[in-house]
DNA sequence: TGATATGCTCTACATTATAGAACAAAGCAA
DNA sequence: TTGCTTTGTTCTATAATGTAGAGCATATCA
């Protein structure tokens, strides 16, 4: 009866902690920039957004409109923001981590 | 000319922690009995090998057949243990993991 | 010698990861 | 008032990962 517990996959997780710390600011070109700098990989525009597409489907994020007359002139922004589940999930992920890491010394810091 | 960085999937993560915790006990049933404790899910043993397979084929872990003759009955076992390859992979990913956590609080320890 | 226990291999399919081109809309110059 | 530039999002496609479960292999012991 009780639903088994949700995880988030590798990008997922990197994504949905990029939106958490831009806070108010969270809206694709800028979570691009912040995950490819956290990853040191150039990470495409599309992968964000499908990305971040799947994580509001499963209710982890929430998105809106920005405003409809930016400063320099281009497309208003979609800005998201991490919901409750969303919390949980990391939450959740970050758990099983960490019951594997328990206990475990390599030479780095394994949170 | 220089190589992206590596990173691991999300279940791949969590296997490759298992064989790490698992030490000279590492094979098969043994990981995946680990693996479901950890993530509080009934994981597949094909699940598990599959993404063993997988980690294998990317130099991520090593694997060689145990005794022939176990205790009691049963086929013999196939032992995996991690390479030097997987321990840096499982350092990458973990430190983009903490690029973008550090300065974060949320109600959990989050590494 | 076949029932039972233990463990592994194979096949298949669903979900994620990832790229990049196409499209949208706003400001500004002339 | 049009078209170039800037900024940002949507669409389409494909590779890689996640996941299950049936079936096969092999050893012990009645």
């Amino acid at each position: 009866m009780s639903e088994q517990k949700d995880y988030l996959g590798h990008f997922e997780e990197i994504v949905l902690l990029g939106v958490l710390k831009l806070g108010s600011d969270a809206y694709g070109a800028k979570i691009r920039q912040l995950v490819s700098e956290a990853t040191e990989r150039d990470i495409s525009i599309g992968a964000i957004y499908a990305t971040l597409e799947r994580l509001e489907r499963k209710g982890y994020v929430g998105s809106w409109q920005g405003e409809a007359t930016p400063e320099r002139g281009g497309r208003a922004k979609r800005y998201f923001k991490v919901e409750g589940a969303g919390v949980l999930a990391l939450s959740n992920t970050n758990a099983a981590r960490s019951r594997l890491t328990a206990g475990l010394d390599l030479g780095f810091n394994l949170g």
